[in-house]
DNA sequence: CGATTTGGTCAAGCAGCTTGACCATGTAGT
DNA sequence: ACTACATGGTCAAGCTGCTTGACCAAATCG
């Protein structure tokens, strides 16, 4: 493995995932959702399944507690949320979707299939699911953050 | 192929870049070169072969040209490159790497082969290699550009 | 040659993030 | 139970890296 080789892999990396974020945001862009940024996309992955706090947004975006709490403060104003009072702390504030948020959701869903899609017309489904495999197994979870 | 294992992919993606990202990063901070962020990389990889025009820089980051132009100022206040007259094109500058913009590059491909190495121990060589030789059929060339 | 394009810089403005200060609520120690 | 500290959240101010807009000098085209 030359050292060359792994620079290979990184700028590979990179251009794979720079360009799957780019044509995620244009597919949701296309089905109507004009008003947002690809770093609302990661925001409302974290919300969708059962909410979150804007804390525990802030450690999934890596950002501070400031920074998430104006986006979601961005997206309510969008009503794509909705902040409501914590069952458990009346501290906290739980961060839930709306329906047009988890309409959103899905369209990112699709936009990502339809590109994904298309990369296994390229490779084959097997080979574009060994992918995933891999990648799982050599990338560890985290915070999301933006690739520079 | 159902729309949540799109998605799986994409975070696996995004996961693996940023996460390489992030190590190259700290593997060039830790040889010595404490006073650059990840973006500075990105612009030395295109000054490396044979200089550049700061509106070669401009695209190949996908930025403006006056933004490419702040970043030259920095890296060449910082000792990494200088600004030559162009031999062919009297309004154009050829920006080139310095000794130390080059010493700077090899750490990054030092650092890079580090973690590219232990990936390889985790799926095989072989696996590495298959790795990238898929991701550059799917992976369009064009700017790089931040995950998101 | 004049007209237009291209490479580059200067200047001003802005979006998204940070740090710092602060309040309200929860949790632990004695 | 009361004090002390930790945690969730917001407000305010400031900074960094980018953008748009205007401009000049050299190259290219008619």
């Amino acid at each position: 493995m030359q050292n060359s080789d792994a620079m290979a892999l990184f700028a590979a990396l990179l251009a794979a995932a720079g360009d799957l974020t780019q044509r995620i945001h244009d597919g949701v862009t296309a089905r109507g959702f004009t008003d947002l940024r690809p770093a609302h996309g990661f925001a409302f992955a974290r919300l969708a399944p059962d909410g979150a706090t804007v804390t525990d947004l802030a450690v999934h975006l890596g950002v501070t507690k400031q920074a998430a709490s104006q986006l979601v403060d961005e997206i309510v104003r969008k009503g794509y949320a909705e902040r409501r009072p914590h069952p458990e702390d009346a501290r906290a504030r739980l961060i839930v979707l709306t329906g047009r948020g988890w309409a959103c959701t899905r369209a990112a869903e699709e936009a990502a299939a339809e590109v994904v899609g298309g990369w296994a017309e390229l490779l084959g489904e097997g080979e574009v699911h060994a992918l995933r495999e891999r990648l799982a197994r050599i990338a560890p979870y985290g915070p999301i953050r933006p690739a520079w």
